[in-house]
DNA sequence: TTACTATATTCCAATAAAAGAATATATAGG
DNA sequence: CCTATATATTCTTTTATTGGAATATAGTAA
């Protein structure tokens, strides 16, 4: 029971929801979300934190920047089938769309080092 | 986007992820929920409130009680997505054994009226 | 009608969640 | 070593959630 309500409470918040979202579309690090997020910093780290901990993401130091990705679930059935379904719910809102269509155009060179 | 957090947001409670299991057995009213989650009346009734907004179950007046029960999840596919998938998942869980075992000892002429 | 019962709503207190500012930590590069 | 940068953590404030007590509402039965 306390890990399906991990993962729900993990899946309640819109931010974090955005985070799974761009994840699916490539591998981001915490600033690159914080921009396209445009929230703060340390509020991107709380949410990426509350993620991992109900295995929906992992994450792997590069040099400096800390790369987080989505899990294949394995470890859990609720992850399994949340992350396969969220493939393709709310692929055609357009707060989502107008969200990924960003991603491409945050460089992480320029994002980052300010 | 709304919908869907509204549908988490639902699951994210023990009791409430309870009330569903439970309906999964038997239409049941609000007296025998409390009876069997052994919480005051006015929580079951807020959270079948909050289970009702996510279209997650229904309620039909039978004389003086309210019986509640699931939806089919036609009127969202996150709903029909997730009471799916809680048919089986958590059937395991010994919180929720017992609860699903208390049910059929629940009488509603013995458990209202008092 | 009156009394009774099931359910819903309101109100309040306690707890949890979210956000940002400030701070701490760790790593890269000089 | 020192400085700068990316990320995590702590602290504080604000807001949401949960629970129960009291109250309101609606239907039943006499």
């Amino acid at each position: 029971m306390k890990d399906f309500i991990k993962v729900m409470k993990a899946l309640s918040d819109p931010n974090r929801v955005k985070i799974i979202k761009m994840l699916q579309h490539k591998t981001m690090c915490v600033c690159e979300m914080r921009e396209a997020l445009q929230i703060a910093q340390p509020s991107v780290s709380k949410h990426l934190k509350i993620l991992e901990e109900a295995s929906l993401v992992a994450s792997k130091k590069d040099g400096q920047w800390v790369d987080y990705y989505l899990t294949d679930g394995s470890r859990s059935p609720y992850v399994a089938s949340l992350l396969g379904n969220l493939k393709h719910w709310l692929e055609n809102e357009n707060e989502i769309e107008e969200l990924i269509d960003k991603i491409p155009h945050i460089r992480r060179e320029e994002v980052c080092c300010k």
